[in-house]
This record gives structure tokens, sequence and C-alpha cells, in this order.
DNA sequence: TTTCCTGAATTTTTT
DNA sequence: ATTCAGGAAA
């Protein structure tokens, strides 16, 4: 049973408005998810709408599992038949069922950014495009951008007529398009177009949809752009149940085609809009809220709104000045390990915000070494590492015959001596043909000149067909695992025996575990809605919040959360804002952009915000001199601790010459490569030893043969009763001892 | 022809 | 950290 008296009369008026358009400007920490999630559970308790009726679409994955939760915790039954999804998601599932119609199979791949710039590279080779004049990635964002404004590549052409540049972005982009269609490929923004494409031209589809979704719901609505904007405004045209609910003055997505004027736009699309606002915060104290207000009100064109808290004033805000980076990071080291020593907090209290991933390793590298533990968002994706896209490039091509890029990728990959020039030949012969790669490695024999060649090919066919027969037996994870042996994937990674290799096993080793838990945890687990789940994850979505860890992350991840103890770091005109936006076009918007990105990570900040600020910094291989950022100087002096006040900072924007580029790159080196520690720890010691009998989950009762140690875990050799002798990393085998020598 | 080696270049923010 | 280009060795 749901009890409005916990709201507060804004919110309350927000619940019981469930026909018709509504626009709820949600100001930071103002509960606009707990408006939501009551709002679900008063449509399905009170107003006896069915839970399948219900649509309510969040920005990340993480947060659509948690509404789904919290919902379940209320209603109770049905509530896993809300619709609870990502736009990505959502398009995907509709997408599944009908691309059919648009002429895609619906086994289609989706690409990643890495997989587009290799498309982008392959087309500007054979349109002979300079990639020094036009960048593969200015050209994706062209793409991207006309996509997020549903533009198709006819019409980015007329549009760009009589603009030399825009006219070659516009050859590229058709090309683009045939090639992934060719693939049978979508990329990120292909899912949204391709779904509003879908509406516009099958309408039986469309009032399909728009007779399931009744009641729609759209958090984190700053951040639609276009082609979201028009999913949503036509799906929800029949019913017109719309309820969006955002914040202006947090849209920091800007540069990928995010809208803020759909806020406006939405009263002209839905006139009768009953506009609710919510400025009452529970997140921060007052002290924090006025210097985020104080903040954000340098920004133009905003809808005027003042946050306000009953939390009281709190502690004053601390501004720190460092020398370097390094020092801010080893001081922040210190002052966590001191708080939490002296019991004032645990390590998942506390944020560390930064402006770009590249300041991370610095924080990395201290709090390794003062043994705080941490958690770093973003960075280098667990996906975008070199074997686990091996091993989802067998796994694309498994499921997608026709993704030749997958195929590309895995066609040498371990070596079987089929070089370029092998390659060169069969994608000729393709070409002329005019079928797809992997269908002419199927007939390499009629290919000119393939040689000896010929054997490995089919040798590799073969291995492919022998997957996909197995296909429907076998689980995820052990397709996985008969791809690692029988490709001899993993013969390659035991010959090289080093430690990246076995780092690079234990990579493959998470992968299967993630497959694993896909298949326990899917409706339907199939090995296409594994690779989707796969693509369509941010880092975000794995926060664990009972992991007791120091969080570091961007800006940008950041928002949704909240935390006790907040530092903002790098705030030095030049990163925080970046040059970037500094010296823009535009700059007054993009600064303003970097400003509303300032101001969500300030309200991130429920007890204390911290800033800090370095004079030297490491920037492009120099060590550049900077100055305190001008969003520092925005905040009144009297809202900071007094003996931390910004010190008025002398005006010098100037690269120190002084170091050479390839001094400064040696320095980055040395760095690089310093011992490091890891966070897969070695057990201290096993609970088995040589000739104990011991179980493992997959291969059964075994006895241990020899225990060799190496760098940072222990190989284990077994002979196990059903599976025969396996060799395995401790860390991830568990095995269980069941009984001594 | 394929493989192995080296050096150079690339990093704003992300679904 | 990874990938790519170019050149030498096998």
């Amino acid at each position: 049973m749901i009890d409005l008296e916990l709201l507060n009369k804004e919110q309350r008026e927000a619940v019981l408005h469930t026909k018709g358009p509504l626009l709820l400007l949600a100001g930071a920490g103002s509960g606009k998810t707990r408006v939501l999630m009551y709002r679900i559970a008063y449509l399905i308790e009170t107003c006896e709408v069915k839970p399948w009726n219900i649509l309510a679409i969040t920005f990340t994955n993480k947060a659509a599992g948690e509404m789904r939760e919290r919902v379940d915790k209320i209603v109770g039954e049905g509530s896993e038949n809300i619709w609870v999804s990502t736009f990505h998601s959502l398009c995907v599932r509709i997408l599944r069922r009908h691309i059919d119609k648009l002429g895609y199979e619906n086994q289609f791949t989706i690409y990643d950014a890495d997989d587009q710039k290799t498309v982008i590279k392959g087309i500007c080779g054979r349109l002979s495009i300079d990639t020094q004049i036009y960048k593969e990635k200015d050209l994706l964002r062209e793409i991207s951008h006309a996509k997020e404004k549903y533009q198709s590549p006819k019409e980015y052409q007329r549009l760009a007529k009589g603009d030399f540049r825009r006219e070659v972005i516009a050859d590229v982009y058709q090309e683009y398009q045939k090639e992934l269609k060719k693939n049978n490929a979508l990329d990120f923004d292909d899912l949204l177009y391709l779904t509003v494409e879908l509406f516009q031209s099958y309408p039986e589809v469309l009032l399909y949809y728009q007779d399931r979704f009744r009641y729609i719901m759209v958090d984190e609505y700053q951040d639609t752009n276009t082609v979201q904007f028009r999913l949503i405004g036509i799906l929800a045209k029949k019913y017109r149940n719309l309820c969006v609910v955002g914040d202006d003055d947090q849209s920091i997505y800007r540069f990928r085609g995010a809208n803020v004027g759909n806020i406006l736009n939405f009263e002209e699309e839905f006139p009768d809009t009953k506009v609710i606002k919510l400025e009452q915060n529970y997140r921060s104290t007052q002290h924090i809220l006025d210097a985020a207000n104080a903040v954000i009100q340098n920004n133009k064109g905003r809808k005027e709104k003042a946050l306000w808290t009953e939390n009281g004033q709190g502690e004053p805000l601390t501004f720190l000045c460092f020398q370097d980076a390094s020092q801010e990071a080893a001081y922040l080291a210190k002052e966590i390990l001191a708080k939490v020593e002296k019991g004032k907090a645990r390590y998942q209290d506390f944020a560390v915000l930064y402006r770009t991933n590249a300041q991370s390793r610095v924080f990395e590298e201290k709090f390794l070494l003062s043994n705080v533990p941490y958690k770093m968002i973003g960075g280098v994706n667990f996906y975008a590492r070199k074997e686990v896209k091996d091993i989802l490039a067998y796994l694309k091509v498994i499921d997608n015959g026709r993704d030749d890029l997958a195929v590309h990728r895995i066609i040498n990959v371990p070596k079987r001596s089929i070089g370029a020039v092998s390659v060169g030949k069969v994608q000729a012969y393709a070409n002329s043909q005019e079928i797809g790669f992997y269908q002419a490695l199927e007939e390499a024999s009629m290919v000119p000149g393939i040689g000896k060649v010929l054997t490995k090919i089919q040798a590799f066919v073969h291995l492919i067909e022998e997957f996909r027969a197995a296909l429907s037996k076998r689980k995820i994870y052990e397709l996985i695992e008969d791809i690692l042996e029988k490709s001899g994937y993993a013969q390659e990674l035991r010959e090289e025996g080093n430690e990246e290799a076995q780092v690079r096993m234990e990579n493959i080793q998470e992968l299967i575990h993630k497959a694993m838990i896909y298949e326990r945890t899917a409706k339907e687990p199939s090995l296409s809605g594994f690779l989707e789940e796969v693509a369509l994850v941010a880092d975000i979505d794995s926060l664990d919040e009972s992991d007791n860890r120091v969080l570091l992350l961007t800006l940008h991840n950041a928002k949704g959360l909240e935390f006790p103890y907040v530092y903002l770091t790098g705030m030095e005109d030049g990163v925080f804002p970046s040059f970037l936006s500094i010296l823009a076009e535009h700059s007054r918007e993009e600064i303003e952009e970097e400003r509303r990105l300032c101001y969500v990570g300030m309200t991130r900040a429920m007890k204390a915000l911290t800033m800090t600020a370095v004079h030297t910094r490491l920037m492009h291989g120099k060590n550049q001199r900077l100055v305190v950022s001008r969003f520092v100087q925005e905040v009144p002096r009297e809202l900071f601790r007094e003996k931390t006040m910004p010190s008025s900072v002398q005006r010098t924007v100037k690269s120190d010459n002084s170091t050479t580029y390839q001094k400064a790159r040696e320095a980055f080196r040395a760095k690089t490569f310093e011992p490091k520690q890891f966070k897969v720890t070695k057990a201290e010691a096993l609970e088995y030893q040589t000739g104990d009998r011991v179980s493992h989950i997959k291969f059964g009762i075994g006895t241990v043969l020899d225990i060799t140690e190496g760098g940072k875990d222990y190989e284990v050799k077994v002979d196990f009763d059903k599976a025969g002798i396996k060799k395995m990393f401790a860390s991830f085998a568990k095995l269980k001892k069941v009984e001594s020598l």
C-alpha cells in the first residue's frame, strides 16, 4: 500500500496527476525517483492500470533495475510486467521483433565505437579520403549528430549542397549506412533512428505499441535528443499520458545531441501540459546548495529556480590547492583514511569526481599506495579489452554470419597463417561476386590464386560451422570455453606463459562468469541477448552500493548518484572548464554546459563538499601551469572555510616549455611501468595442497597433482575423475577441498 | 607470404 | 594500453 502522506505537496500533486501530459521540473535531490515510483504504484493500485500498459524510461540500466525493485516492494505482484528500460534497450526489444520490415535480419549485431571506427576507416580507404583532413572521429560525430536529428543520408546530402566538406561527409554517411546494413549491424544511433522509422512507415506496428504503452514516463528528460523526443512523442500521441521529469540545469549531454530545447518544446507539442516544480532538496546542506545555486546563476537562459532544504546549514565548503596532481591525490588518500579510521565514515561514503578519465590514474596510484579500497567507474571499458573483443567477435560471427567486421577480426586470431594478402584475395572475390566475406570464405576454393591457404580457410569455416551446430545444445559459457579450446586461443595464451597472458585469461574467465550470470537471470537467454546486453551495459550499471570502497568517477558518471562526502578535483581553468570549451567557437554555450556539469557535481554532496586544484599538471606531455577554475571563484567566499579560501591567483596561463616533449614522455612512461599491485589478490594460502581431493563447479571431483606459484596467483594442476587433467588459476577455479591426503 | 619487431600516435564527457 | 605502419627475418 502506498502512503501519499510521505510526500510533500508538489510531489503528491505530481503523483495524482495521472491523465494528460505532465512536465516535472525537478531540481537536484528533490526526490524525483521517489515521485516516479509512487506514481507507478498509484497507477496500478488506485487507477487499476495494468502493469503492462506502463512504460518507464530511465537513463541507465541500473536506474531501471532499481526502479523495478522499488516498485516491486510497494505493489508486489505484476510489477515484472512493467516495461522499465533505457531508450536503447527499449528500441532493441522492439527492433528484434520487427526490423525485418526495414530490410535487416532480426539477428542484427550492435556495433560499438571501435567497430564504428573500423567501418569508417575502411570507407575512407575505399573513397580515398584523407583522414588527416577528415578525422574518423569527426566523421563519426557528424554522422551521429545527423542521426540524432533524424536526418537520413539523403536528407543530409540535400542540406549539404554547396558546402564541400559536408558533401564529402554526406558520401561517407551514405556508404557507412550501406556497410552497416550489409553487415546486418546497427550502431547506437540506429537503434533509435530505425525505431522511429519503423513507427512512421508501419502505422499498424505503431498502433500496437501506442495501445500497449498507455502511460509513459521519462526520467532525465533534459538529456533526450531529437530522435528520442520524436520517439516518445509518437508513442504518446494516442493516449497523451506522458510524464517527463527533468532539470534544465543538469543537462550535460549536449555533445551527444541532447537538446535542452526539448523541455521548452514540450509545452508546444503538448499545449495542455501541467507543469510542476520540485524545489525542496532532501539531499544536501544549505551551504552546499547556496554554493551550487551561486555557480549555476551565471548561466543565461535557464528556468529560474532555487533549491532550498530543511537539512540545516551544515559545514562550510573546503577549497584546497596543491602543487601537483600527485600531491592532490596523496592528500585525499590521507584524509579519507583518517576519517575512516576515526570511525566518522565508511569508504563508500566518499566519491572523487574529475572531468576526464585521464585524471583517474594518479588517484589509483596513490590509493593503492595508501591501501584505500576504491572502485573506478569508466576508463578502459572491460569489454574494450582485446581478448574480450576477440571472443565476442567469435560469438558475433556465430550469431550473425553477415558481420564481416567480426570475421575479419578473428580470421587470423589466433594465428592460422591466413595473412593480409590472402584475406585481400578473398575480399576481392567477395566484392566481384557481390557476396559477404564469410560467404566468400565458404567458397574459398573458387578464389583465384588462393593456393595452400585454402585448407586453412576451410578449417576455419568448419570450426565456425561446428560452433553453430552446437549452439542449441551448449550454454553460452560452454560455447566460450569451446571457442577457447578448439580455436587454439587458449593454447596461444598458455604458450606465451607470461603474466600478461595470465591477466588476459582472467579477463576471459570473467566474461565466462558474466555469461553464466546472464543465463541464470535472463528470462529467455540467447546468444543474441547476451551480445546485446554486453553492447548496452554501461560501466556504472555494475555499481554495487553495498561495496565499501571509495568511488572514482567522471562527473558525467556521477549523475543521479549521491554521497555524504564529495571531492571535486582538478578545479582548474583548462581542465574544468576544459580548454576545448574555452577556445570553442560557441564558447559561451560550451562553458555553460561545463558549468551545469559543475552544478551536477556539487549537488551530489550530502554533508561535505571539497574542491581541489593544482598549480601544475602534466597535460599532453607538458607540465602546464594552471589557474584556479572560474567555477570556484563563482562560489561566494563566505561559504568556504576561512583558512582555505582560494588565494588570489596569478594570471599566467602559460605552458612550461622547459620540459621537452621527449622528456615528459619518458617521465610518463616511467610512471606507467611502475610496479603495480593487483586488485585480484592472491590468496595468502590455499586451503588445499598437492594430493588433496577437491571439487570444481564444472569439472567435479579431482585430485590436486601440482601447485605452481606464479606472479600473483597459484596455478593448480588437477586430475579430475571425469574431465581429466586440467590446469587452472587458483583465484578463478574456486576449488573446494573435500578431503585431505 | 606470414610473422615479428619497433616506433609513433592517440585521450573530454558516453548510451 | 592498443593499434597501426613499415621493414626485416623466416
